[in-house]
DNA sequence: ACAATAGGGATTTTT
DNA sequence: TCCCTATTGT
């Protein structure tokens, strides 16, 4: 392969990114569109083919499975080599095969099983009622959310200081018991698995060299989502010897909720110099029309890096902003627009609607379902998530080691057996005094317990033996389509009333299907049964390069994050939705959800619409809402405002038009929220919301002493202040 | 063991 | 309003 090859068809900035001297770190500020994956995956190539690298001295880190096997996908055609060697993945995936290589250093013992968020919440959740905290005070979200915070930063529970908050302290007494039960019990969480592999290469200075001497070239994708753990990793690999190559976009950061640290980006030019940044600019996706108008609004922010895209692509069509009585009439625009774009030869897969919270689909999703449009709704339990999945996991777990005190606790009783909770709570308490597992005191107790229970308890033990003996000789699929009937969970999931549509039954046929399809890379000490399970926990989604269908795409701004779709809907651009309001009173939160807009705009190839709703149905009530300020932070230049009723395709026109004309800000410019009125009796007030038309208008006022009530405004003769 | 019922909470979720 | 969870009743 020569050097042509490599940079044919890069513009400047991409080929110089690509063909920088390997003795360099680099920092590239890749704007959304500006071909990012293209620029990683050539540097790779570039330095194996022209400077001779070892694919074995590349580390190569994404956040998401999907951009992991993206990559190495491109790098298998682009090489013509088999690169199964090569440390490519996530985050997680690559701390996790450091700690399968290595588990005696990292104080493992090799069948350490993975937590994922749900068995994570489970456990804490029953350490929590053990100790008697109260859930209604100390909800497990918060506790769950406050521990992994803690270890997102590398904080052990001996790091915290007791203060006086009490929720911290109750916190802190939780996380303690947590670690310790993670440690009985051979227990990683997805932090852990970061926390745990930066300690064991830490602590192991001949290890440590030995990966920095070996990783000549550390390549990460997506630099401004990494959090403290995920950047002191990158850090402690990084000798000063060998070169970081890091992409990023300081205005795609939409993660800092979840801990990523958005200065991470500018720390490197510290932490790795000499580092060189090059911006990638020109973008490939979107018309000069939207990529001016994200420009414009994602300039409000403060301490950018600075970076402004720009398209030799044409102007293109202006951004549609439609102003929607409700959320009806929202989609009955969006669903109708998609309807003209699919009568114009439009395909639906190039249709995406995406809104700020996952409880807007609906809406949508009604009228698609009405319309007759075939869609797809991102966002849910994912494949390896959904319960009856799990089950079949968990069976498969304790097949795979009997040891494994999640799976037991999970499957004990399920498909219900007879062994309720006094049963097992017994089977704990002896497992906790003899320091052992809960299947090995399931078979020690059951003697000592009444006949029924120790029937019950014996068949299980028995029933787990039993489908070991069984499926000794059997591959991976066929274990798992054993365990499914030996079980009885299919039994149990054929005759679920709730899933009149057996969609449960059929996904345990698909997971027959994924073992089946799952190839197993030997290059650990895992077993394949360990392999998958652990796949299973750590890349949840069970895409198998699921081919794109013909569906209109409904997901969350975020999920849209690295898609571009022909045309694209972004919806309930409204205050206190989008932004939300729980954004509103922190500027830095601001910036995120600005940054948030910015990602979602600039998802679009062809055409933008933007829309929001004068009154929108949310949480039982009818909410009026102001249009978004990012809406006015967009120029109207860019914008084709529409206002008017959409279409004729609304059936309810009459039931919709509750929204009065006459008491409308734009109307009489009287009333509107925010309003302060007198009241002959209440005395003053704000005006909080108002709804219906004639004589049943009644308008909500917050009173400064008389509380909050509704008036029916025909009789409030309410005095305008 | 399961269905009916009541209560509380309701961004975003790569791993 | 809707959805998830916990509790209660059969």
């Amino acid at each position: 392969m020569n050097l042509s090859e490599i940079i044919d068809g890069l513009n400047n900035e991409q080929s110089q990114s690509v063909t920088l001297n390997d003795a360099q770190s680099a920092l590239i500020l890749a704007g959304a569109g500006s071909g990012k994956t293209r620029v990683l995956t050539h540097r790779i190539a570039y330095l194996v083919t022209q400077k001779n690298l070892h694919i074995d001295a590349i580390l190569a880190v994404t956040f998401t499975n999907k951009a992991a096997n993206e990559m190495r996908e491109r790098l298998n055609v682009l090489l013509r080599r088999p690169i199964r060697s090569m440390w490519v993945g996530t985050f997680h995936g690559l701390a996790h095969r450091l700690l399968r290589t290595h588990p005696a250093e990292a104080n493992l013992r090799p069948q350490f099983q993975i937590l994922d968020q749900q068995d994570q919440y489970r456990i804490i959740k029953r350490l929590m009622k053990e100790n008697q905290m109260d859930e209604s005070k100390f909800p497990v979200r918060k506790v769950q959310w406050f521990i992994n915070q803690q270890k997102d930063e590398g904080i052990r529970p001996n790091d915290i200081e007791v203060g006086y908050n009490f929720f911290i302290k109750k916190s802190l007494e939780i996380f303690k018991l947590y670690e310790a039960h993670c440690n009985a019990n051979d227990l990683i969480d997805f932090a852990e698995l970061l926390v745990r592999s930066y300690e064991l290469l830490k602590n192991n200075p001949v290890l440590l060299t030995h990966y920095q001497t070996r990783f000549a070239h550390i390549l990460v994708d997506e630099f401004q989502d990494t959090n403290t753990m995920q950047y002191k990793w990158i850090k402690l690999l990084f000798d000063g010897n060998n070169k970081v190559f890091c992409v990023g976009d300081d205005d795609q950061s939409i993660y800092g909720w979840r801990g990523a640290k958005i200065e991470n980006i500018t720390k490197l030019e510290t932490d790795f110099a000499p580092i060189q940044t090059i911006r990638l600019e020109q973008n490939y996706r979107s018309t000069g029309n939207i990529l001016n108008a994200s420009n414009a609004l994602i300039a409000n922010n403060s301490n950018r890096m600075g970076k402004s895209l720009w398209t030799d692509a044409g102007d293109g069509e202006l951004i549609d902003l439609y102003e929607a009585r409700t959320e009806t009439d929202e989609a009955d625009f969006v669903i109708s627009t998609i309807q003209k774009h699919l009568d114009n030869g439009a395909s639906a897969n190039e249709c995406a609607i995406l809104y700020r919270s996952n409880a807007q689909s609906r809406g949508f999703e009604e009228r698609l379902i009405k319309y007759n449009i075939p869609y797809i709704i991102y966002g849910g339990l994912r494949f390896f998530e959904r319960a009856e999945i799990k089950d079949a996991l968990c069976y498969l777990r304790l097949m795979e080691t009997t040891a494994d005190n999640v799976a037991f606790e999970r499957v004990v009783n399920f498909p219900t057996r007879g062994i309720g909770a006094a049963t097992v709570e017994k089977i704990r308490g002896f497992a906790r005094e003899n320091q052992t597992n809960l299947f090995q005191a399931a078979t020690n107790i059951a003697s000592t317990l009444p006949t029924r229970a120790a029937n019950a308890l014996v068949a299980f033990t028995q029933l787990i033996e039993q489908m070991q003996d069984d499926t000794k000789h059997l591959d991976l699929s066929e274990k798992v389509a054993h365990l499914i009937k030996a079980s009885g969970l299919i039994t149990h999931y054929s005759n679920d009333k709730t899933d009149k549509a057996g969609s449960k039954t059929a996904n345990l046929e698909e997971l027959i299907a994924a073992a089946r399809q799952y190839n197993h890379e030997e290059d650990n000490d895992m077993s394949e049964t360990l392999g998958f399970i652990s796949l299973a926990s750590l890349d949840s989604s069970g895409n198998t390069n699921a081919p794109p269908t013909q569906n209109v795409q409904l997901m969350t701004i975020h999920s849209a994050k690295g898609l571009e779709f022909p045309y694209v809907f972004l919806t309930g651009m409204e205050e206190d939705l989008f932004p939300s309001r729980q954004s509103k009173d922190e500027p830095h939160l601001m910036d995120e959800e600005r940054r948030l807009c910015y990602v979602g705009m600039t998802r679009a190839m062809k055409k933008l619409s933007l829309s929001f709703a004068i009154k929108r149905f949310l949480h039982g009530q009818s909410i009026y809402a102001h249009p978004s300020r990012f809406l006015s932070e967009i120029p109207s230049k860019y914008l084709n405002q529409i206002k008017q009723k959409y279409g004729a395709t609304s059936k309810n026109y009459q039931k919709d038009d509750s929204f009065n004309q006459d008491i409308a800000p734009q109307a009489n410019g009287e009333l509107s929220i925010g309003r302060t009125v007198k009241h002959a009796k209440f005395g003053f007030g704000t005006v909080l919301n108002f709804e219906g038309n004639g004589d049943s208008a009644r308008v909500q006022i917050k009173f400064k002493t008389a509380g909050t009530k509704w008036l029916i405004s025909t009789y409030a003769n309410l005095e305008f202040v």
